[in-house]
DNA sequence: TTGTATGCGTTATCAC
DNA sequence: GTGATAACGCATACAA
């Protein structure tokens, strides 16, 4: 068979009604006057025949889709994919639909997936993990973001590129990190380790320089063994975790650099006979779905997961508008204290 | 601004190789001859413009989009978001896009989204989650979907849905259940709690039923207090086990139909003073990622998420592309022991 | 093998 | 206010 959805067009409404497909067009965008006998006429032939305009000849017409392309690195990533559904739900609300593209599905060539979606005419792309949120992102694939800018207005949340159309909607992660070492320290730890996930992303440096910064700003000893790092797995976690016990003299507390790391760590404690919080603390970061049901629950720092998604989708709706945005907007993370990090 | 992405067309490229358009468009689909000189000689001019086509315009030509659009109850269900995941990727393999459209955020008017997305002409919808997974769909949201699938091919995942048009993927889940029902029994348990989500849900009933036939044929007891129902929310998880542990004879495990419920169970156990599976053992179902990490790991079943994903799919390219394909597929899942329920 | 012309379903620019 | 008509970018039937 063939899918013959041969679909009711403005023709034959503007036939039913005895008018001009140009005065039904009228009354669909609702810009230009019609006299009001006429659209509500119109009107009614619409609604009778339940018709409905398509969009894809709406958009090759105006040349914008109502589309966005949101490439994120992988959706399983539950901090990824709250933003995705957030953003996805905001999306909808005003018109618009998202085209999703999973990077790590994609290995090297995220510019490739981006390519592929931009070949549907969206407008504009929202950047979530991948590439982007590199420390330094290589040079090739800046220029690809540059080239593509000259097209489209992107963003990039937590990330920093910054090129002329290109926005950002980041947490301020630095604040929010020093944030939950300060509540460390008010629990009265001395000995403080670290778990960061792979080296040369944003979201681990820069958790790695404030780290280091406020332990020297309290005199703490910065401990080279006490600061071990992986990838973004439980599994990386856990082997971490297993590294720190395994030393003579332990810290204290362990902080993650994410909920994920936090979750393998804690499982480690646990295998080796150990408790958290009883013998070890353990903090995490972006306070996943998982994480207030985790047993202990972790103690963590929360985005602002809506803000994100939203702001996100907003300046690139104020872009297409001609609407001034600002470049960037930076966000606050709220601290959330559960059970696993204890007072000493 | 405005977003002047006046891009390439084929008439550039037309132009610049010295050809007509239509030869341009030869060479791009592929499909019909071109002198092999000719060819070649598009082909560069294609490679010098970086030309990539106007999805929208081909779709509006063709009245084929390569796009399917994807009604999920939730994104952040872990789920349904793994499916999602494996729908994405493999969509992009073959060149098509998810349109997503998030049911949750719609409340009753899951129709309503669906005319939205339709509008975007998708070639094909796949439901996963919502409505059509009620055991009993009302008749109105049925009316809906009939009429629908008299316009596209409808794909519904472990769903009944059975009008033309509509293809099904589902797993086995009466079958599933026995399997984990089976096994409790293969560890002594004879006093067996249930803790289901909502009721009126396929994968609410056909658990509950399988759970009473099962035990009735093993001569066990079904007591009433045994069987407590809620929703698919830790928190309800937790509630129910709550009732049952203040029941003055306990069950020694209890059955969740999901893994979410699983999961508020066992906090509830612990809450109590009590240890899983020590004083209790407890099983859920779906596997999703955190079970494997839960501290006890969660004994459950895995069902084929990736065939669940890229079936439905292919049932929608199949339909599209007029090759047959059966109506209904159904998945067998499988048993994951991990340390949640013991043995007595 | 290649080019011309038409249609896909809209919106928008003209006249009237 | 309203109605022809020309885009939008592509694919294809038909002619050459």
């Amino acid at each position: 068979m063939s899918l013959l959805k041969d679909h009711i067009t403005i023709y034959d409404i503007a036939r039913r009604a005895g008018v001009s497909i140009a005065t039904v067009s009228r009354v669909l965008t609702g810009k230009l006057n019609v006299k009001e006998e006429t659209r509500d006429k119109v009107r009614k032939v619409i609604e009778e025949c339940s018709y409905e305009p398509n969009l894809i000849a709406r958009a090759l017409c105006n040349r914008i889709s109502n589309t966005i392309g949101l490439l994120v690195e992988e959706l399983s990533n539950p901090f990824f994919v709250t933003i995705c559904n957030e953003a996805e739900v905001f999306c909808t609300s005003v018109g618009y639909t998202l085209l999703f593209g999973i990077i790590n599905s994609w290995q090297e060539n995220e510019t490739h997936l981006l390519h592929l979606i931009e070949k549907r005419q969206v407008d504009g792309f929202i950047f979530l993990g991948g590439k982007a949120n590199l420390a330094q992102p290589k040079k090739s694939f800046l220029e690809e973001i540059k080239s593509v800018s000259q097209r489209l207005p992107l963003v990039f949340i937590n990330s920093r590129i910054d090129f002329e159309n290109c926005y950002i909607v980041r947490t301020d992660e630095r604040m929010a990190f020093a944030k939950i070492i300060d509540y460390v320290l008010s629990c009265n730890h001395k000995k403080i380790g670290l778990i960061t996930g792979e080296r040369g992303f944003l979201i681990t440096e820069e958790k790695i320089d404030v780290f280091k910064e406020k332990l020297s700003a309290e005199n703490l000893e910065i401990r080279k063994e006490w600061i071990v790092s992986g990838q973004y797995l439980v599994e990386s976690g856990a082997a971490s975790m297993e590294k720190i016990l395994a030393l003579k003299e332990r810290p204290t507390v362990v902080m993650c650099t994410n909920d994920t790391l936090a979750i393998g760590a804690i499982k480690q404690v646990f295998k080796s006979g150990l408790t958290v919080p009883g013998d070890i603390s353990v903090t995490g970061f972006d306070d996943i779905f998982i994480s207030r049901h985790f047993l202990p629950g972790i103690t963590t720092m929360k985005q602002d997961y809506s803000q994100l998604a939203e702001l996100g989708v907003k300046k690139i709706l104020s872009h297409v508008s001609a609407e001034n945005c600002p470049r960037e907007t930076v966000l606050e993370a709220e601290l959330i204290v559960r059970d696993s990090c204890r007072m000493l």
